[in-house]
This record gives C-alpha cells, structure tokens and sequence, in this order.
DNA sequence: TATGAATGAGAGTTCATTCAT
DNA sequence: GATGAATGAACTCTCATTCAT
C-alpha cells in the first residue's frame, strides 16, 4: 500500500490519483501548521472531503506523514550517498552536498518545513523510525566529509565537525522560506551563497 | 527537584517562589514536547499538583508561555541593542552578538528550544505577540552590523545579510543540544567555535 | 421517545431529523433545569449520544438555545406586529394579543420557560443578541396598544403601560405550568382567563 | 447560627457584623447573575475577601442563599397570615397584599430577584425546603383570600384563582426594576398601581 | 469513494470546598 | 479572620478514528 503512491511533487505527469493530490494537501497543511495541530479536519476539508473519508485512503494521520517523508528522505540520502562516496575534494563534495540538499529543500517545501518543525516529535511516532534512522545517516554522511577535510588539512584543524553538520541542516532546513513569498528567490542562488558562508566565511578572504 | 532547575533568569537566590518553580517545570516540559504537545496536566503532575491547581498560580497555559518567553527575549534583544550600537569592527560585533546569543541559549536552554520549535505557532497566540515583536528586532539589529560589513569592506560583497543572519539564529538555537547529554559542552567554546565558522568558513585560510 | 416531543415549531410531519430530535430534547433539559444549568453531557444521555457527539450538529451549547428561541420569538414578534397594525379597539387587540402569546406559550412550552428562566442571563450570550432585540419589540408593540387604549378612552387614565405589559408577559410566561401535569387546562381559557383578568380586573363591573 | 445573624437590609442601626455585610453583598450578586452563575470567587472579591476565607463565616454557598431568603420569606408569610386572617372584605385584603407585598419587594429587592429567578431550582437545595414550604403557604393563603371573594360574590365568577395567585405574584417579584435604575418609582404607587389593575382591570368601570 | 453519525479519550478551564499557616 | 495553596469533580469542547449506508 505505501509501496504503489508517492505522494513527492515531481509526480506531475498525467494522472496525478486522487490519493497523492490529497497527500500534497496533507503535506502543505502540515507545513503550515505542524503536524501535531494540523486536524484531520483541516486537510479534510482542505480537500474537499470529510475527514472520515481520509481514511479511505490511509490508514492514519501518522501514515500521511510517514507517507510523505520517507520517500523524500530516502531520496536525499541516496544522493547524499553518492556524493559522499566520490573522490572529490572534501569542500567541493560539501559545496555539492549543500547545493543538492539546498535543491531538495526548494523542490519539496512542506516535507521540507516537517522536517524542520516536527522532527522532535519523530520519536514518539513509531512509523517514522525509519525517517529517523536517514537523518540519522544523513548527519553522519555529511560529518565524515567534514573530517575528511579536516584530516586532508583541506579545512581548518580544531573544527568540531558535528556542530558544523548541526548548523548546515538548520541553515539548509530554513532555505524554504526564500523559495517562496514577495521576491522568491532561486534555489541554485541560494545554495551557492550558503555554500560559500560555510566554506569560506563572511570575512574577505582577507589574505590581502 | 527545585534547586536543579532554573528556568526564569530573574530569579535571584533567596525564596523562589512556588509560581517560579512551577514555571520553570513547565519550561522543561514545553522544551521537551512542543507547546502545543504539553498538556497542563502533564505540567501539573511533573509539579506534584493537579492540573486545575495550575490556575491559582496562572491564568491560561498560554500566560505561562509568555512569562516565560518575554523576559528572555527582553534581556537578549538589550545585549543585542547594547553591542549594535556600539563602534566596534563589524567582525567583531558579530563575534559578540554571536558569543552572547549562544551564552544566553546555554542559559535558558529551555527557553531557547521553545523558540526553536514553537516560534511557528506565536502567531496563534496573541499574548505573544510582544515576544514576536522582539525577535523581528532581533533580526534586524544583527542585519544592520552585518550590512555594515559589508559596506565597510570587512566582509565579502554580494553577502545576503537576511539569509546570513537566518542562518545563525538557526544555528544558535540548535546550541543547546551541546550543553547537556553525556558529554556536554562549555558555551564559550561553542560560542567560539560558531563566530569561527560564520566570520572565517570551513576553509584553511590557506588562502595562502 | 422521538414522536412525544416536538419542540420546534417548524418541525412538519415528514423526516424530523436527527439534529431537530436532538434540538427538541434540549429544549426540555433547558426548560427544566435552566440553560446554565444543563450539561451538555445532560443533553447528550437524554438524546442517547455521547455529549461530544453534539458538537457533530450543532457548534456550541450556545448556538443551540439560539437555534430553539429565535424562530419562536420571529413567530410570536409576526403575530404581535400584525395585531398591532390592525385598526380594532385597544381592548380588542390586547385580548388578541394576550389569548396568541397564551397560544404560542402553549405550543413552545419549552422554550417559553427558557424565555421566563433565562433571558436575564442572554447578555452574556453574544449569539442571542437578535432574540433580545426581538424581547424588545415585542414590549413595545403591547405597550403601543395599551397606550393607544388609553389614549382613545377605551382605558383607564393613569394606568403605567410599561408596568403594565411587564406584568402581561410574566404571567403569559407562566402559564406553561397549566398546560401540563395531572389536570392540563386548555390554552384558549387560560388565555381567556388572563384577558379577561387584565381587562376586567377580579371586581364585578357591576359593583359600582 | 441561623437564628442570630439576620442580614436583611433592614438592620442599619449600628454595628452590622462583617457576616451581615457579606451576606447582603452576596444578595447582590446572586440577584444580578444568579445563584448559580455566582461563584463564591465573585462573592469574595466584591467583599474584598477571598472565596476561602467565605467558609469563616458560612457553611456553604447554599447555606448563604438559605440565609438569605429565608428571614425574607418568613416575615412576608407572617404578612399574609395576619392580612388573610382579619375580617375585611376581599378585595380590600386583596388590595393589602399586594401593596404588602411590593412593600416587602421593595424592601428586599435583591432577594425578591432571587425568587424571581431562581425559584426553579429550590428543589435541588435540600437547605431551601423551608423556603419552598414558606412559599406554597403563601400562594394558598392569597388565593383563600381570592375564593372567599368569589364566593362573596365579590369577585367576578369563574375566576381561577390559583391562575390568579400565580399573575400576581410573578407581577410582584417583577415590580423589583422599577425601583431602581434612571426614573425610580415609589414603591406604594407600584403597589397601588398593581391592586389597581388586578382588582379593577384596565378597561373603565364605566364600561356600563 | 464518500457521507454522516457516532465514539472515547483527552484537551484547557472553572469552581465549591478544605486546610495548614 | 484571613491567606494562599491545593483538591477533585465537573465543565465545554476537540479530535483521530470507526462504520453502516
């Protein structure tokens, strides 16, 4: 049953089933209002259907979740994956690694926004352990490409490579809100400059 | 049980009162679970009490979420005022702004995890407001000094001063997870480590 | 237990459905125990629901006294306004007006102990606000009619209409206690009787 | 402890006990909200005392409401007995009782609103009965008072008087807003006013 | 597929009352 | 006499979920 639909927003093709549509509503409901205060109501009627009709389509408000973030996550660690596994220099695999996640984030924005606001309450949903085990993986992919760098002398000594990963996904979790709103701005821009503060600073590369 | 935590910071030594010590269980909890996720009878059971007896110390849940909120934004939004206004360097500012947010999270960890977590949600919650009010000023006081790197010439031109400063709210509100567990962290160092990465990057300053 | 009650007025022989059956048993539990005082859980074990069930009909306790009492009120407030605006004797009209309001209390005895328990407390029922306007009304019409009485001759000098309706409308409120119990009285001579009571006095005419 | 404390408005004399002058500001209360919606909280704080410390002095909240009503109620009946027992014509007793009556309304306006308002639910304070019992005597004391005139040919035939007793006294306990608000009226014109209507209607005597 | 009625647990809050100080 | 903290029950209302139709 979870195997057959994926909800993620890059299914736009032709017959987009009633049961991703109302998916992709789930997923902006829960970006909007977190997960724990979106009601079965809300995405209910956000869909045109009563909320006991939902269930003709999941079997729960968790399974939505689970539903919707799995696949995105798993999608990302794949690329994580290969990146991480490649040859490069370890600051243009993190440049790399920034700019896929930063691209990510721009194309599944309210998976994007879960992750950011729920992932605390993760832990007491069963369903998402799976969810958690990538992000677990995720953090330590991206940590091993930072020591890599520090043991290549490539980045500065004394740089504590898991508050360095902590700060990037925060930072890289937070980029929906450019993607959107007044001005949007464009993804690729967007995790160039990221990139760019986290390798190299705000500072001029004063060397001057 | 009261003399482990400390919740409000203008609580001086001599006779925290009930009300302070309930409030600051409560902080413990809101950190823990979201706000929304707390419920007042699992603040009430974690004080030793029912949860109807919150009301004599209280008006609403949410009066409690702004006592405990306003006061630590107040006092950091003075530091930020203070150091903003002052002329030194802009990297030096920023260094500053940086250090004292971080010592402040290490603080009011729990304080620091609500804004994390549930800063999404004030809006509902019209006490907030003010709070609200607060962090926008927040941001922009770290905006201008930021702004005014770059005019000065101190930091690198084409620097996205919302994002930047987006970025390391972010990051310092993701501190307090160093400061407790097994092997927790000094705050000064942390505090440190992050003016690193922000004003000099990942990077050697090889540069050389 | 759902064909012996009947509530609401406009409730015509086909499907009463559910939500009137339900408005119906309300209006017994309002009448019998004042609005205030009746539980929703009251409600709800006299209708066979569990009380949060309730909320699938109706949105508020609130919005259920307001659903039962202003129909009845726009009905009474109709009738008063046609009598009014006929061109029969003071005299004539009052009776009419006294033996329809006697009728109609008769028919919504429920919701006419309501109006003679509660209305001190629908001040503080924003939703009511309409009923209360009409519970306005209603006191001027009869008083237009008493004061035209008296201006016409047709009554005597000096009489206080205010005073005069004031006690009309409290005794027409409680007249419902006749209509039921071990020997119920016909509402056309206890409408009689009141008419004839506040038109002629207990005196026989004779006495002079 | 009932017998010693009277907290009637009448005592004015000297020294009015703390007891008497919390019991007549919860007379207040209770004729404005009534009994049920007042809270001994709101009781408290317009004695300027808190709820708690109520207990000092009364048993109960309903112990109040029994203090209260049922002096009242004991000197009104010691009224009617006398009234009812003298040998004067009908309606000249009649025309006593009410005026006695609005006298004693006027008097005890707050309590009079409670019996107004919140007879309907005497029966479930067990305290009360006395009252209750108080209350029944005086319907039948009035309405002996009515069948004697009939049966005097006094009155017109065919009157019901317990329909009658009933008009009446809702008029009674009405009469209580008029002696306060912008315009005050006089309590013996009300009454007057009231004998007038109910003994000789609102049409002319000259109606011949 | 969807509706509409209902469940049952639990949410925040209120309130009369108690009692140590 | 009064305070202030607490109780315990009850309140209105919410919500994920179920199920006959």
């Amino acid at each position: 049953m979870s195997t057959t639909s994926v909800a993620s927003p890059e299914s736009n093709d032709v017959a987009r089933s009633r049961r991703d549509e109302i998916l992709s509503i789930a997923a902006q409901q829960f970006a909007e209002r977190g997960v724990a205060s979106t009601t079965v109501r809300d995405i209910g009627s956000a869909a045109g259907i009563l909320s006991g009709s939902l269930y003709h389509h999941f079997e729960s408000k968790e399974q939505m979740v689970a539903e919707l973030l799995l696949p995105v996550m798993q999608r990302q660690v794949g690329h994580y994956r290969e990146l991480a596994d490649g040859s490069s220099a370890a600051a243009e695999t993190l440049r790399a690694l920034i700019k896929v996640a930063v691209a990510e984030a721009a194309q599944t924005p309210s998976e994007t926004r879960m992750f950011r606001n729920d992932a605390q309450s993760f832990s007491e949903m069963p369903t998402l352990q799976p969810v958690t085990d990538l992000l677990v993986e995720a953090a330590k992919l991206w940590a091993s490409v930072i020591e890599r760098g520090i043991a290549d002398g490539e980045f500065r000594e004394g740089v504590d490579a898991r508050l360095v990963v902590a700060a990037m996904f925060d930072a890289v979790l937070s980029t929906t809100r450019w993607f959107s709103g007044k001005r949007p701005q464009s993804p690729v821009r967007v995790g160039d400059a990221l990139a760019d503060l986290f390798l190299g600073g705000l500072l001029r590369a004063s060397s001057t």
